[in-house]
DNA sequence: CGACTTCATCGATGTTTGTCAATATTCGGG
DNA sequence: CCCGAATATTGACAAACATCGATGAAGTCG
């Protein structure tokens, strides 16, 4: 449950609209900016994207490196922003790192910018 | 409609999974990107949300200034922001610029993350 | 064990970004 | 017409970030 609730707080008559009061306050924001800095970036975004559209929703690195052409490390360094943040998950079989969508957690987020608009 | 296709290529025998090809190419996650990061900050989200929370999802900038604690050429900066990347419309009314939330762009943007993930 | 493969970490570098003080701009009122 | 109030723009600066090459760590196979 992320209920985004209201803070009523006395507040000076400013100069023009009684506005009804803020809405997330700075906590809440921190962690939703976060969530939403992970994915702001297009190489981040085609990495969930590949993965997300991958049998199992799963892909290992050396599947990633050449569709979105930067060098392994750079790859590496993406995909552990995206798991930081909670998009994806890793597991080790082998030689090979599988990253994995976690369910839910793009829908999750999906959610939450409809309710900071809906109220 | 920003139909998000799946672009099939001819590829060679790459290690493991035969993945099913990539879901948004470069030029969408950039779009994408742009509209993200300008909602992936603290400020800047607390703003949309102060503005949607106001009588008619409108405010003007002297509102907005105390509630996030920073400096008004600062605040300023941020609407820009999210004006730009279609977040808010901007409209002066004397020497107050009252900056209103565009119906539908976040919910717009909640479903490209929704279609993103479940193909 | 030793060579090779896959991936992560480190260090460096150029770019972007958030912030403020100072200044410019625009508008209403006397 | 000039002054003050509300915003926008500019310039500067430190922090964060994306990227790469080099190196390290872990696992595989001969």
């Amino acid at each position: 449950m992320t209920t985004l609730l209201a803070i009523a707080e006395p507040q000076a008559t400013v100069c023009c609209a009684p506005l009804t009061r803020e809405t997330i306050d700075a906590e809440q924001a921190d962690v939703l900016a976060r969530k939403l800095k992970a994915l702001a970036d297009p190489t981040r975004l085609r990495l969930v994207s590949i993965v997300a559209a991958s049998e199992g929703e799963e892909a290992c690195v050396c599947d990633l490196i050449e569709p979105v052409g930067l060098s392994q490390p750079t790859v590496s360094h993406h995909l552990k922003i995206l798991m930081e943040a909670g998009f994806l998950t890793r597991s080790k079989r082998g030689t090979w790192a599988y990253y994995k969508l976690v369910p839910g957690a793009l829908d999750e987020l999906s959610q939450l910018l409809e309710v900071t608009s809906q109220r």
